[in-house]
DNA sequence: TGTACATCAGTGAACGCGCGTTCACTGATGTAC
DNA sequence: TGTACATCAGTGAACGCGCGTTCACTGATGTAC
C-alpha cells in the first residue's frame, strides 16, 4: 500500500537512458493509443513505433494496462496545469469569455488527447481503482474552477438555480464532457469552442442579463 | 450502395432458427461487450456464452465490428422509441420536472446500455462512416426534445441565451452526454437523475423564473 | 397428416498467425581508482 | 582524463497459447406431393 516506487525528487537510480526509453514508449503509446484505441494496440505495435523491441517494454512495464494508466496520469497532470494557469490570468474580477477562451483552447485543441482521455473513460468505467484515480484528477479540475467562480463572486453572481459555486463547477465539467461527445464526432473545433462557450455563458450568467447576440455566428 | 440486404416487412428467405440464432448472438454480445468492452472481446467469448460454435457466429456475421454496429442499431432505436414515448406523454404544456424524470428514467438506467454506447463513441470517432450513423441516431434523438421543446414554447418560454430551440435541444443532448460520463464513473444512479433535473432545469428556464430549492435532496 | 427430398444453419476439427512472455546474452552506462 | 570493472538496460530468438478463419460434414427446417 505504501509508496515504495518512484522516489520523489532526486533521480536516484534511474538511469537517464531509461528516463528516455520510458518517455519514448510513452509518446509511442499516445499517438498509438490515439489513432487505434485502447484494446486494439498492441505492445508489439508500440515499440515498433517507438523503435525498440518487445523485451525493452518488459524492462519498463509489467502490462499495457500500467502503461496506459502511467501515460493517462502523465497528460492528465500537464493539462490539469495548464487548466490551472489559464485560470490563473485574469485579475480578481472574473472575465468569463476570455477565461473560457482560454480554458477551451486548453482543452479542446489537441483531438488525439480527447480519443485517449475517453478510452481511459471507458476503462476507469469498468474498474473501480481506476475510476478512483480519474474522479481524483476530476476532482482537482473541478476544485480549481470553483475556487476561480468563488474569487469572483462579488463581481459576478452565479445564477440562483445552480446554487453554489461545486454546483457550478460540476456543471461546468459536465459540459465539457458533453462538448468533448460532440467534438469526437464531427470534428468541428471551432463550433465546439462556440457552442462551448455559449454554454457556459447560459450556466454561469442570469439568464436575463445576457441577452443572446442574435445571429451573430 | 443501393439496399439489397434484408428486406422490409415480410420474411421472406430468412428462417425463425436463423433468427432466433442471431438474436441470441446479440444478446449474448450486449452483455459480454458491457463486461469487458468491444477490443478487450473475442469472437469465441461471444459465441461461448450465447452457446454457439464459432461458426455460427461467422454464418451470422462477417467480423466483429459488423455485430457491434447491429447491436448498436437495434439498442438506439429502442431508447429513441422509449424517449419518444416519455415526450409525448404530457399535454400541449410541457411540465418540465415531470418530462424530465421520465426521460432520465429511460436513458440512465441501464449502466450496461451506457458502457456499450460509450464503447460505441469511441469507436465511432476513430472511423467517420461509424460516425455518421452514430450522429444521424442523435440528431432523431435532438429533433424529438426540439419538437417538444417548440410545442410548448408558448407556455414556458426558453431563456434567450440559449437561443432556439434547436440549440436548447442540443444543450440537453451535450448535459445527457455530461452525466453519462460521470455515472460511468461514480456509478451513483440517484445522484446523476437529481443532478441532471438541476442542470436541465437551469439550462431550460429563466434563472430568475424559479430560484434553487435551498438544501433541498 | 405423412413421406421424400432439398436446402439451410450450425458443428467442430484443423490450420496458422500474431503476439504475449521469457531469458540468455551483449553493448551501454556509470563508478572507482 | 584514462582504464578496469560492475551493473544495468535493451536485444532478439524461442516458445506456446489464444483465437480468427475456413470447411467438409450433419442434423434441422421447410417444401412438394
Amino acid at each position: 500500500m505504501a509508496a515504495m516506487t518512484r522516489t520523489g525528487g532526486s533521480t536516484g537510480r534511474i538511469t537517464r537512458r531509461r528516463a528516455r526509453t520510458r518517455a519514448n514508449l510513452l509518446a509511442a503509446a499516445f499517438s498509438v493509443f490515439a489513432a487505434k484505441g485502447f484494446g486494439h494496440v498492441s505492445i508489439e505495435e508500440i515499440c515498433e513505433t517507438a523503435g525498440y523491441s518487445r523485451g525493452a517494454f518488459y524492462s519498463n512495464f509489467s502490462s499495457l494496462d500500467e502503461l496506459f494508466f502511467a501515460l493517462y496520469e502523465e497528460r492528465a497532470e500537464l493539462i490539469a496545469r495548464q487548466v490551472a494557469e489559464a485560470l490563473a490570468q485574469d485579475g480578481p474580477d472574473l472575465d468569463v469569455p476570455a477565461a473560457v477562451d482560454r480554458v477551451t483552447a486548453v482543452l479542446l485543441l489537441d483531438r488525439d488527447w480527447l480519443l485517449v482521455k475517453t478510452d481511459f473513460l471507458v476503462h476507469a468505467a469498468r474498474d473501480p481503482e481506476v475510476a478512483r484515480a480519474l474522479l481524483e484528477h476530476r476532482a482537482g479540475l473541478r476544485g480549481a474552477i470553483a475556487e476561480r467562480l468563488a474569487r469572483a463572486q462579488g463581481h459576478t453572481p452565479l445564477p440562483a438555480v445552480l446554487g453554489d459555486v461545486d454546483s457550478a463547477a460540476h456543471a461546468v465539467v459536465a459540459a465539457y464532457d458533453g462538448v468533448t461527445t460532440r467534438l469526437l464526432l464531427d470534428r468541428d473545433v471551432a463550433g465546439a469552442r462556440a457552442w462551448l462557450k455559449q454554454l457556459l455563458t447560459a450556466l454561469l450568467t442570469e439568464g436575463s442579463a445576457e441577452p443572446a447576440p442574435r445571429g451573430r455566428e
